[in-house]
RNA sequence: GCCUCUGUAGCUCAGUCGGUAGAGCAGUGGACUGAAAAUCCACGUGUCGUUGGUUCGAUUCCGACCGGAGGCA
């Protein structure tokens, strides 16, 4: 069985996924979709070396920032590394923060098919021509369902279940309807670390946005987009990278690219909670019910060694 | 001390020719199936600075007071 330790930025994860991985004797996988990147360690926070405990990491450092990452090679990816760690008897711990990574995951979700970035190219440039309520209307004739769910706006959703349609001659609709059904294809004991107070939550997050810049957040930035990383990459929409960025460019003053960073930060961390608190299979640990990070880890492992 | 301007949502400000008010930002909730730290959707009541006066009725007009900005001495 899997141990899954996730919640939103800023609530230790790292610190008791180790420790907690140390405890039942397991090794960590990162569930995080942008500490996958090199060269991103001050701004994705990634687990420093004292920080992982002597605990075997995967999936650190595992892509190049001017690359694309997706679901779709982490499903692959994490798999394989659960399967490997499996079969050597010991227990993969993942964690991280990136809810749909988790759950793909777990419920075994399949991304046979290819995308097709030609394809997905040219209905961008259609959608930006025509807007989104044509899309929708194109999308209709094949999907109702979806079309129906989607909003205008929604340009990636849109172009992205009239892209499947277009490849496999299957709907979105159907597809995830198909993927629904599938039994899990891990079980897990899945927790989410959480403070009961929002205000706490985000003087942390705050807090943490000013040790990063201390700790040469700026440096790091600037030697990313001395590296030639395209503008548009995926790795680069990042809190705190796309941000230091503006500021670097002279976009933004110091401050506002600060101040930025931490706003965009406190949204990040209520869509996590959002995207967790559907998920009625998972263990709330407030930490301002428990006094540091060994009282949860004993609490999880303990919960682990029952199940 | 005198003069002028100003005080409306957490912030920046609109507005009501007198019938108790609305934008942007912030914030909150939600969605999420190959970009997910992404993307998208929904949500606006607050002693209109305080206190008197005029009025059927004042946040709006008048006075005083309190706070802020500027000018003259």
């Amino acid at each position: 069985m899997i141990a899954v330790i996730t919640g939103p930025t800023a609530t230790g994860k790292t610190a008791v996924g180790a420790l907690l991985a140390k405890t039942l004797g397991g090794e960590v996988i990162s569930a995080d979709s942008m500490q996958i990147y090199k060269q991103m360690d001050i701004g994705t926070a990634k687990p420093t070396k004292e920080e992982m405990l002597g605990v075997p990491h995967h999936l650190y450092d595992i892509a190049e920032p001017h690359e694309s990452y997706s679901v779709a090679r982490y499903i692959s990816d994490a798999s394989n590394c659960i399967n490997d760690i499996l079969s050597r008897g010991r227990v993969p711990v993942l964690v991280g923060g990136t809810g749909l990574y988790i759950e793909s995951l777990l419920s075994g979700r399949s991304f046979s098919f290819r995308g097709d970035e030609a394809l997905r190219k040219s209905l961008e440039e259609e959608y930006d021509l025509n807007g989104g309520v044509n899309m929708l209307s194109k999308l209709r004739v094949f999907d109702p369902a979806s079309a129906d769910k989607l909003y205008p706006n929604d340009k990636r959703r849109i172009v992205r279940a009239i892209e499947v349609y277009l490849t496999t001659n299957k709907t979105i609709t159907q597809h995830d309807l198909e993927t629904k059904s599938l039994p899990p294809k891990y079980s897990a004991m899945k927790a989410a670390l959480s403070f009961s107070d929002r205000a706490v939550l985000y003087s942390r997050i705050d807090q943490r946005v000013d040790n990063m810049l201390s700790a040469g957040l700026e440096e790091e930035v600037r030697s990313l987009l001395d590296g030639g990383i395209p503008p548009g990459s995926t790795s680069m929409q990042a809190i705190g990278y796309k941000e230091m960025a503006s500021y670097i460019k002279g976009q933004l003053s110091l401050d506002e690219a600060v101040d930025k960073i931490k706003m965009e930060s406190r949204r990040y961390a209520k869509r996590q909670l959002s995207w967790l608190r559907r998920d009625s299979q998972i263990r709330w640990m407030l930490r301002d019910e428990f006094s540091g990070v060994e009282s949860i880890v004993r609490r999880l492992a303990e919960e682990y060694e029952a199940k």
